[in-house]
DNA sequence: AGAAGTAGGACGTGGGACGTCCTATGACTT
DNA sequence: AAGTCATAGGACGTCCCACGTCCTACTTCT
């Protein structure tokens, strides 16, 4: 029915208590990284987990839940629960509600999802282009070609692209985050309605990117991708959700002296 | 018992298919974001959810406990559930599983961490460099005076000096990101037994950052930033738990021309 | 030996019961 | 009349049990 019928408010008062069920998560996750199972290897059963702790098999599947919502679990049905790898792809569903509900008016709730792209990027970037092995800049053309023809292949070339890079700085975690915050920021905008990227701007800016990568300059790497996010934000103000907050004037000359 | 006494290895074949119970989730989800439910805000009770999406209130408590394990929703005991802010502290154990669990190695678990936080600080102090309030500086040279001090406080006072900068940015998804990555960085260190820091040492180097800060220069501050966690990284490599990876040599001068 | 059938294990879902916790209401006291 | 205390009801927490579904591994048949 009615969202609640009581006179419950928006009060913040008392914050919830340690529950037993965070205990019985908090177990599961130090039985994994006391026994140094890796991703993959099988789980005790939920009985097993359930006698083992003295909780109920139900008590044992919530805590499991929260794992698995968190990609730290993996369960199979029918064959038996596994040690997830905790990946990105886990966090999308949190990302994704969090832009879509913070920020009650609708200006500039995808600004922060791209700012933090654009940071990690720029830095990521400025590394790659000091060291990087040379085959890179050949996969990177053959994403921008793609990116030049229009249609749904557009926007993949679009993500291998940036996920190229950032493959080769080699660190794990920024690469998952810059994927993840893609996927969100893409499906955000949709959901919003937002317009549809222009092929040649968009090649053009990412070629610039490549040519600097070629040139080893860092700074000239890092002023690209500043480049190129002003113009995902002047698209994005451009499209039919109002447009950003404009908290602070986008810089572009950065780190180009 | 044992893990499992089954024959099952680490085959990662088959992944899991849509499960029910994410359906729920996502109805649960759609209900927020429909009703445009605020933070803070009553959601319906287990029991009338149960009714409304047709299912048990087993599999509604379960989506729940999902939801929960994002901070997309808070549940109070005897109360109700409320529609949580998804605040980055529902990623703290994701995060701290992953830092603990990856590369089987002792050899650089907490390289990532720190560079993803390092690229974003150095994007974020550059920008603070360029615009900020005047009193901002003077709450930094508090928080470098009790880093002088050793104790406890003393790493209160380095979180908070992070905290105020990013925060003075403006970007809340970015500033949440470097406080938990802050956060289980500690926490991560602290588990493996790290070294202590020096405090003179520290709070030389974020004396460099507000330096950088008062001048004004970009390029500066984004020095003193990499500066501070070669730092870092150092009193890390020399730590009880065998150093990092080293990936790619560190790079320090970055943006300084 | 290879393929189809089968038994068992493990997760998924449902329903009900009872305990615990919280709040709001009303009675009582001052 | 105002404040305090007791109480009733609502809502979440945990548990038990049953049955369905799915998957694998073993057995059996060809």
């Amino acid at each position: 029915m009615a969202t609640c019928q009581c006179k419950k408010d928006i009060r913040e008062t008392r914050v919830a208590r340690p529950q037993r069920s965070e205990e019985i998560t908090k177990q599961i996750i130090d039985l994994i990284v006391d026994r140094q199972l890796p991703t993959g290897a099988p789980m005790p059963t939920e009985l097993s987990l359930a006698e083992d702790i003295g909780v109920s098999r139900n008590s044992i599947r919530e805590a499991v839940k929260a794992l698995q919502a968190l990609g730290i679990v993996e369960v199979r049905h029918g064959y038996g629960t596994f040690v997830g790898s905790a990946g990105s792809e886990a966090l999308q569903t949190w990302l994704l509600f969090r832009t879509r509900s913070r920020g009650s008016t609708d200006a500039g709730r995808l600004r922060d999802l791209l700012e933090v792209r654009e940071m990690i990027e720029t830095e990521l970037t400025s590394r790659v282009a000091r060291d990087h092995r040379p085959e890179l800049i050949g996969e990177l053309q053959a994403c921008v070609a793609r990116m030049r023809r229009k249609g749904p292949d557009a926007a993949v070339a679009d993500r291998e692209f940036h996920d190229l890079i950032c493959a080769e700085a080699g660190f794990d975690l920024a690469r998952e985050l810059t994927g993840l915050f893609w996927d969100v920021y893409r499906a955000a905008e949709g959901e919003m309605g937002g317009p549809v990227s222009s092929a040649p701007a968009t090649a053009k800016r990412h070629q610039a990117i490549v040519d600097a990568l070629v040139s080893g300059d860092a700074a000239a790497a890092a002023h690209a991708v500043h480049r190129h996010f002003d113009e995902v934000r002047k698209r994005a103000k451009a499209g039919r959700y109002g447009g950003f907050g404009e908290a602070r004037p986008a810089v572009s000359g950065s780190a180009a002296s």
